[in-house]
RNA sequence: GGCGUCGUGGCCAAGUGGCUAAGGCAGCGGAUUGCAAAUCCGCCAUCGUGGGUUCGACUCCCACCGACGCCUCCA
């Protein structure tokens, strides 16, 4: 099969061929954890899943790495983000919104770090992220990975690529990488010339070139520090990722890098700068690919705005006001192609809910008539061809759900045959559980036991042809999130997804 | 200013140099229903504007108009 992807370092689609015939590694730039992770972020990782079990369904071994970025070297305003985030804390837990006895010491930043990484392993794996199934052998912690560090910054300022500057600090010097800039566009001209007014003069003069940056700062009165040949300080934002990926994949060049399309520059033109000058190799990874933004309801996510959610916001029902599943969530972050900035809405998410619960019902239906047997079936099939095909042309997700939408309303008269190409699709859309792996699942939706009582007195009602009372109870259980089916003898309710 | 993406029905969104321009949502008509819901059947666009290339363009080229993103911590 041929699969193309749009590659950001020579902005077109190319077709895609791995390094190692049927692996592919792959390194994905995760998340902070200084707070919960919103779904603009996870909009971006999913994409990477996407990719990643495409692939998987393709027939490629996939070797998929994300960091964890636990180093409290980013600023937020002017605070480091490490502190910012105690002070957050403290106040979380007096809202209640961290749980008392979760992080006892909020001035320990190691603390803050486990309880965000935690919470973003369980709602990843509510979402279904397979790395995050992984934990922790894919998803190494960048303060475990110090010594790496200190090392690639030894090895660049060997190959004269990075250099110690009068206060101590050590920068990466671009001027030593003529390739610099190839990924974003920022050519070193370019960079000098729009750097006038933006960048504090007392910091430039300290460097070589105004785009320097930094490898390692020697501060002693960082929250987080480590001993190194430069004093005791920090590393630098960018450095972690080029050394985790490298480790944790095993080779200097790899064939996929994904993130969000921020993290072009700086950070993955400096990745980039950091692990060619390392490794004397042309490619740090042969494709860059990059989502686009999320938007909500049109307008840009930001906590100023009002419309900023974290994935357990959506999961409360913070947005729709009822409770969301996860799998409806997973659907409407997938749904749109990721080159297009995608629009959050609620009316996306009701939409959503109804094509999973469309899937879930679906497959209920066929499990029951084949009795769980399921047939074999690979990508020569017509249906699963052409959905492959479809995803094999740089993610066009649009066209799979198409293909997808048109073969639900086919003839499913063959149970186990068509049992078989749900669970193919589903191993990619991942809405609901597939054999030996339990995450990102939509269980369905069984009646509380307060719905249940509902019913069975609707059903009276009707024995009795009380309608008046039937429609009054139908009308609170759907209130209280309950799809309502009447048929000729039975009631039959089940919770909305969403 | 630099780099990049894009403009298809009410909304979201595929696609092709030439048979009937996918699919979803919404809407409309019908079947079904005590009434609904769900389901099923049917209906619902000529592709930003103006030129050009071509036997033929929505698809290729040019111009214009417009939208959006990045260039600063950000997924």
């Amino acid at each position: 099969m041929k699969i193309n992807f749009y590659n950001s370092l020579t902005n077109q689609q190319e077709e895609f061929k791995s390094i190692q015939d049927g692996v592919v590694k792959m390194y994905s730039c995760g998340p902070t954890v200084y707070d919960f992770a919103h779904i603009g972020n996870f909009r971006s990782f999913l994409f990477g899943d996407l990719m990643r079990r495409f692939l998987e369904l393709a027939g490629y071994e996939v070797q998929h790495v994300m960091n964890i970025t636990d180093v409290g070297h980013m600023v937020e305003g002017e605070a480091d983000k490490m502190l910012a985030a105690a002070t957050r804390v403290k106040e979380n837990k007096k809202s209640g919104r961290v749980p008392e006895g979760a992080i006892k010491d909020p001035n320990d930043p190691y603390q803050i770090a486990d309880y965000y990484t935690k919470a973003f392993l369980d709602d990843a794996n509510k979402l279904g992220y397979k790395v995050a199934a992984e934990y922790p052998d894919s998803m190494p912690r960048a303060t475990d990975y110090i010594d790496g560090m200190i090392e690639m910054i030894e090895r660049l300022i060997q190959r004269g690529h990075a250099y110690v500057s009068s206060d101590g600090v050590v920068y990466y010097s671009v001027e030593s990488f003529p390739d610099y800039g190839n990924l974003s566009g920022n050519t070193m001209d370019k960079l000098q010339s729009g750097a006038g007014g933006r960048v504090s003069d007392q910091n430039q003069s300290m460097k070589k070139h105004p785009a320097d940056f930094l490898l390692w700062k020697p501060d002693q009165k960082h929250i987080m520090k480590w001993d190194s040949p430069w004093g005791v300080g920090y590393p630098g934002w960018h450095i972690e990722c080029s050394v985790m990926a490298a480790k944790k994949l095993g080779q200097d060049v790899i064939d996929i890098h994904t993130g969000g399309e921020d993290l072009i520059f700086p950070h993955h033109e400096c990745e980039i700068a950091q692990s060619c000058g390392c490794s004397g190799e042309s490619h740090f990874a042969n494709y860059w690919v990059h989502a686009r933004f999320l938007f909500v309801e049109g307008e840009k996510m930001s906590k100023s705005q009002g419309n900023f959610y974290t994935a357990r916001d959506v999961f409360e029902g913070k947005v729709t006001g009822k409770p969301v599943h996860p799998a409806v969530l997973r659907f409407e972050l997938i749904k749109s192609h990721y080159r297009s900035n995608m629009n959050f809405t609620k009316k996306g998410l009701t939409d959503s809910a109804n094509t999973v619960t469309k899937l879930i019902d679906l497959r209920s239906e066929l499990e029951a008539k084949s009795g769980g047997k399921m047939a074999e079936v690979d990508l020569s099939h017509p249906v699963l061809n052409e959905f492959a095909t479809a995803l094999a042309d740089d993610l066009n997700i649009a066209g799979a759900l198409a293909v997808m939408h048109t073969w639900i309303k086919s003839d499913h008269s063959d149970a186990a045959m068509s049992l078989a190409i749900w669970d193919k699709m589903n191993s990619v859309l991942a809405i609901a559980p597939i054999s030996g792996e339990g995450a990102g699942a939509a269980d369905g939706g069984d009646a509380d036991d307060q719905g249940e009582a509902m019913r069975l007195e609707m059903v009276a009602a009707r024995e009795a042809k009380d309608y008046a009372k039937s429609d009054e109870l139908r009308d609170k259980l759907i209130a209280a999130g309950y799809d309502v089916q009447i048929g000729k003898t039975e009631v039959t309710i089940k919770k909305k997804l969403a």
